[in-house]
DNA sequence: CAGTAAACTTGAACATCGTTCAATAAACAA
DNA sequence: TTGTTTATTGAACGATGTTCAAGTTTACTG
């Protein structure tokens, strides 16, 4: 009775897992139907039965590397840290070693470039949000005084600058920090927009 | 005499500006052989008379907007300007301006990943490091008493922070400073690096 | 000019993709 | 069993980058 839908399911979260380990092992550009289809055991064709096109597949996967980004951002920074600025760092940090421990994967999150006019799903737009509190709540505590959206677009600031850190220093292009001073740069830098900001914003 | 060598030159030219509209108009991805060959008018084979491949063709346009990138850069400091500060902030939010007004072409640069093993040629490499100078001649007379190796290293830092900006924020992804704030927060970021490096490191 | 060799150009063909869909098989109901 | 619905298949389609034997043009020589 359940037999038909069980198969499906097991199918479809081989499929996730296929995905994820070939993203993982060549890269976004190395997903290819048939080699999922051969290695979950089913027609190359089975795959539209378990996932509308490849942009969902890639954006499933894209879920289950950020809930892993979560749980390591959540990690990084020790229960009852006091000292927000130091939590910015650890978190930083922890971003920086994510990336590079989950490289190719990471990489997919920001690579992937939705077909135009098809819109990002609710869950996916969840996903993504959640990872604000690691940055929105330390700076909360250290500047009460600023309004939500000010707070809300330095987060993305602070976001958007170590992004742009690791993901030039990770690829090891010219123009980017060499991968040695990586860390301590990007330490150096949330440091620097913190007191930034204390000084010049009159937070706190 | 010179007919076929005249002929190809001015096929090649045309290849390189029909590619660097193609990409203007239609992304990266959009780039093809057979719209190219159709443009420039000849077969879609002939187009590899021209160029080895399509990397080689994304390269040679990537020069072009790095070329541009560079003028942007140098006309928007004053000549005379005084102010090294106010110089970094002013090429940073002119990177940003370019990055707007020549958005898929910009993204080229970044989007493109060379196919492993193949070597990026010379001339690619020489363009790439023309740009530092913008950020590192300021940064050397703010801090006269660092070493060439720190400055290196601290003009990528800054690069890498503007550029992921600017990447996100002209995403427009939910994760990236909202469009409006951008150029006011790319200003703030630079400032707060540099008060930064000021204050901890001991320049000047 | 005629004839030949070299250089260039062509477009059909190849291998790979994501994606579709008519045909087949399986599961279930009566 | 028989009929109906549902799931699965794999061949086929339309792009795409790239190659190459064949054809064409150009440049040189006698």
């Amino acid at each position: 009775m359940f037999k038909a839908l069980k198969r499906r399911e097991k199918l479809r979260s081989d499929l996730f897992l296929a995905a994820e380990r070939m993203i993982a092992d060549r890269g976004l550009s190395g997903l290819k139907t048939r080699d999922l289809a051969r290695e979950i055991g089913c027609a190359n064709g089975a795959v539209y039965n378990l996932v509308a096109d490849m942009d969902e597949l890639i954006l499933r996967v894209g879920s289950r590397t950020l809930h892993r980004l979560d749980q390591a951002l959540s990690a990084a920074v020790p229960r009852g840290e006091a000292m927000p600025q130091q939590t910015l760092v650890r978190v930083a940090l922890a971003y920086c070693d994510f990336a590079a421990e989950n490289l190719q994967l990471w990489r997919a999150l920001f690579e992937h470039r939705m077909e135009a006019d098809k819109i990002v799903p609710d869950w996916s737009v969840e996903d993504q949000m959640q990872l604000f509190r690691h940055i929105y709540q330390p700076l909360a505590t250290l500047f009460p005084k600023r309004s939500p959206e000010e707070l809300g677009i330095t987060a993305r600031s602070l976001f958007s600058a170590v992004h742009g850190m690791v993901a030039l220093g990770l690829e090891q292009k010219l123009v980017a920090v060499p991968l040695p001073a990586l860390r301590e740069e990007i330490a150096r830098l949330v440091r620097a927009m913190i007191d930034g900001l204390a000084a010049h914003g009159g937070g706190a």
